[in-house]
DNA sequence: GCTGTCAGATTGTCTGACAATCTTACAGGA
DNA sequence: TCCTGTAAGATTGTCAGACAATCTGACAGC
């Protein structure tokens, strides 16, 4: 019996098109946070009926990108300084277990985080796009949950750099020299290669950190 | 200007009733892990209309509690081997990063690691139900997550809660000494207390690996 | 300045319907 | 025997239209 283990044809339902139309919409940018999202105008523009519409929109409220408040709709979540904070006070505990399982992580695991490493640092140098960098960037981060091997712990991981993404999509363009954030990433996987892990988290803090603090100067918050 | 901060009336929509009532329903071990959850009948037996349930299953699947496959219908998500380890090593970073943060948490965070051990050893004392213990068993391992004073870990940890519960309202009663489990918790606490901050992680390593192990047998599964 | 009331807009929910798809069972051909 | 093709029933995915409940904002009245 040979077995097609490869192939998989993915389905895709029309609330799934619609909820993945809207995340587009709201990282690039063209829907700002607090925009309310009515049933009828979104049914009307994307061609389909207002249930259908209003399942996408649980879809989204489900994954923290919108908000439902009863009787008032659905309107894109606005992104508030304590929340920044908690997002990388999270994502060192997260990325933090990772680094620290440097040495227990399977080959595959670490060479996962030197190939989206590379990743980034060339697409500085090619000069890509904004969005480019910023989901190379987010995937190196993930890269580094991804040394605990636990799914759980990415798919978290995951939910928070969406919350970034919506932040970051608030903000024309954030003043990040990218080149110096390539070298703090590389800098980074030095310390682990060398087995320096302590070092590296100590680093890994003070970079989140950073970002915080730019994220939330940028947005113009507190 | 008086303000009335502690006012707040609930909200209860019809999705969120039927939502609250099929989780009810699946901790009480009403119903069974892979049991479809069709439409019709369910708007039938609950007096509502069906996309009304649909809503509320769509809810459920993102809560994780019931899997959706297309054109197939939902049923309830059934517990792996695999997602049981990953959410106790999962549990692990969490909890472990509570521990670890110990004394640079407020003196409210510790004193709630203090309230829930209490709640919970004096439910085994008063020989509470079998769900009683068990809910105060997860809020002990929730409060260690509080000394984060992250929200966001402390949300994840709930959800890891959630799908625990899941598993354990597979089995009737998992075999497990809840005397025990208290003074286990008990000796937790206290190395925290002596500032022993890397005994209580080694410790809670264990426990977890322990419990880990227990809900795996007790399922049947390798 | 505060309260009561009304019209419009929007959501929450229902009813009914139909096409697409899955499951199952059964008949036919190698 | 085993595989393939087909048909019937069940279930979901999506739609249209409708109505009550609720929110918003404006306006009148005290």
């Amino acid at each position: 019996m040979t077995t097609f283990d490869t192939l998989h044809l993915e389905q895709t339902s029309t609330v799934d098109r619609i909820a993945a139309e809207l995340r587009r919409a709201v990282f690039d940018g063209e829907l700002e946070s607090g925009t309310p999202l009515r049933e009828v105008a979104l049914a009307a523009s994307l061609g389909v009926s207002r249930p259908t519409v209003r399942e996408a929109l649980t879809v989204l409220v489900a994954e923290g990108l919108a908000t439902r408040e009863p009787h008032r709709g659905v309107s894109i979540t606005t992104p508030q300084a304590a929340s920044v904070r908690d997002v990388c006070c999270a994502r060192l505990v997260l990325e933090g277990a990772g680094v620290r399982r440097w040495r227990d992580a399977s080959p595959e695991q670490r060479d996962a985080v030197r190939v989206s490493l590379e990743a980034y640092i060339e697409g500085v140098h090619a000069d890509a796009s904004y969005q480019t960098l910023n989901e190379r960037h987010l995937d190196f981060h993930l890269s580094l949950v991804g040394l605990t091997g636990s799914p759980r712990l990415v798919a978290m991981q995951a939910d928070l750099a969406t919350e970034l993404k919506l932040a970051l999509a608030q903000v024309e363009r954030i003043n990040r020299n990218a080149h110096d954030q390539a070298e703090s990433h590389a800098a980074l996987v030095q310390l682990l290669e060398d087995g320096d892990l302590e070092a590296a988290h100590a680093f890994l803090e003070q970079h989140l950190v950073d970002a915080q603090e730019e994220i939330i100067e940028a947005l113009g918050l507190t």
